[in-house]
DNA sequence: GCCTGCATGTAAGGCGTTACATGATTCT
DNA sequence: AGAATCATGTAACGCCTTACATGCAGGC
């Protein structure tokens, strides 16, 4: 799904001005664009030039005309195209493993420093995160199912989280073990 | 932790040219580079003018020169600061929950068929995952520390993607259970 | 005859980001 | 007085991606 598709489905929601789609994107924190201007209006010009939304221009008195965009009956047709069409893998970047991939220049204490400060911001963000879903708990209401896949959300975010932290807590726990053999190994190999 | 930070890391390992860098990213799956020449040479330029780096130029018959780069005293210096310092959150992008977020233009079925196609692909990743570990074993051996280590990224690839598998479940589960309540609600919603 | 490997680099295009620009109103 | 809200858009810059360019050697 591409951002065309997603501002498709913003609209067919209901009617929307570029400046309230903006907002969206900022709300919703696990979307891939941050939403910005040159995003935002080069996709609505896009969709419009291709049919699948309707422009409805609305005089102000000392503000600028605003544009409300809608969904076409073709626009909710594609968008449930790209709905139904096969989602890609989730991808990651994890800046912490980069760090244990050239851990070996540091000691066992700095490599437990940052274990350690890498936990306290996960879970850090984890708070944050399920603080925010109590929050915004029941925003969508169009249905009960649709009510839970929002939870779903949520939770995928905060499973997310949890298992990062899970899996820090094996490495910590391994390497705690590994501590005299692996400085010892570490030696033996300055040698050869 | 940005690209020059990763390519010192890999030049201290040992002393390569840009072509066998380019090799490192095509083999390291976890790097949110993909090491194209465009990224590799240009990072070379700067690291070498930042003087993080020595050049020796081999002529060799019937092939182009080869530039062998490897890092100096100050680049050893670099790198350790960047593995020191703080690790930025996990940040992923996740298609399928773009998906969900509209799947209230689905059917029950349809939805129940994205989660298989998804459950799947997210299978095979793993178990493509599972493989490349076994093969790539004990690529690291400077010490049994970094060779655990080693084990322990490519375990939190698999923890990642098992996450996700379990994630889904729930959400199989729960719309499973929701069925009957879901649809009734569906009506009551549109009633109003 | 064509593809792959070795080994360096350049070019063009797309997308993303921040910042700029306008201009009135309302809040602090 | 200064910042934020509303509402549109443009501009500059950087990064990433694919493809192009050279040129020889060896395998199918």
């Amino acid at each position: 799904m591409d951002i065309n598709a997603v501002i498709l489905g913003f609209l067919e929601w209901r009617q929307l001005t570029g400046y309230e789609l903006k907002k969206m994107f900022a709300d919703l924190s696990f979307l891939p664009w941050s939403g910005n201007n040159n995003q935002i209006y080069k996709s609505l010009l896009e969709l419009e030039r291709e049919g699948l939304l309707t422009k409805e221009v609305i005089q102000q008195e000392n503000l600028p005309a605003q544009k409300r965009y809608s969904a076409t009956e073709q626009g909710r047709k594609m968008l449930k195209e790209a709905v139904l069409c096969a989602s890609e893998l989730p991808e990651q970047k994890n800046d912490f493993l980069l760090h244990m991939v050239w851990a070996q220049c540091l000691t066992n204490e700095e490599i437990g420093a940052l274990i350690h400060q890498y936990q306290n911001q996960l879970f850090e963000e984890l708070a944050m995160t399920k603080e925010k879903m109590r929050r915004k708990g029941t925003q969508a209401n169009r249905s009960e199912r649709e009510a839970y896949i929002f939870d779903m959300i949520w939770k995928n975010q905060c499973m997310v989280l949890q298992n990062e932290l899970n899996w820090l807590g094996l490495l910590q726990n391994g390497l705690v073990h590994k501590d005299t053999a692996a400085n010892e190994d570490q030696e033996e190999g300055n040698e050869k």
